[in-house]
DNA sequence: ATTTGATTACGATAAAAATCGTATACTATG
DNA sequence: CATAGTATACGATTTTTATCGTAATCAAAT
């Protein structure tokens, strides 16, 4: 098989991908200022990130012109599900009810939220 | 703030947790029996990391004996709890209903269990 | 008491991740 | 075209995690 990617960030990495699917496409400036926000880290170690990202094929780039446009080469859905898998493997003991009702019993969640997560389960239930 | 203990187990200690979560407690040889069902592991690989994990704090042990027995120094629902907010962070970009959507979506739940986050879901509706 | 088997302690090494300093290259502008 | 400013490239270092070999310790059986 050619896909089944082995997708694992680490937390920084992470961090980054959240940027760029934010911002669908992003320079590394940008990724640093943004970061940035957040955490104390310097210009080069972002680019470094990125550049080890783009070994990786976590993100993919344009460097046509001078300053490069880096990319997520990973969907956001995709890398969610992988990680979901992953923890639910590794802390849940493999029962992914487990981890909803954790998720929903800790985490206030609006009307709105609750009745769209209804939708949803009334979806599974017909089939 | 006394509490608030930074639990951040790596893979290999969150195996680990799994095994001392399920048996209570357990000497290295039966962690070590455990994790070589599914890992290959030298024995002294999973002394260390227990050694390790102790002096972090995240396993106790009694060591009146020759024979340590090691027990978990952090419950399971913490840990959970704990782990699950920073994915909610990291990965999906603080959204909790984000991530039980996606849990819900992908893996197949069984009637069983629908009905127990229904369940749930209809509590937390209640007030 | 001596040997044997099991256990922990210790330290060395390897592998992965994160960080940054410095060198180099390119671009625009004056 | 020289220079100032901004980028990337590269490599060194540090930190964390994982792994294991060997030595020391202890208990039980002979």
């Amino acid at each position: 098989m050619s896909g089944s990617k082995s997708i694992k960030p680490t937390e920084s990495e992470l961090e980054i991908l959240q940027v760029l699917w934010e911002k669908k496409s992003a320079t590394v400036r940008e990724v640093h200022e943004e970061i940035s926000k957040t955490k104390d880290i310097g210009y080069t170690t972002a680019l470094k990130l990125l550049q080890i990202m783009f070994e990786k094929g976590l993100v993919s780039r344009d460097d046509s012109s001078k300053t490069h446009i880096y990319m997520p080469a990973v969907s956001r859905e995709k890398t969610q599900k992988h990680l979901l898998g992953k923890m639910i493997d590794n802390v849940f003991s493999g029962s992914s009810t487990q981890l909803v009702m954790q998720a929903l019993g800790n985490h206030k969640t609006s009307r709105e939220e609750l009745d769209e997560i209804q939708k949803l389960l009334d979806n599974l239930r017909k089939d």
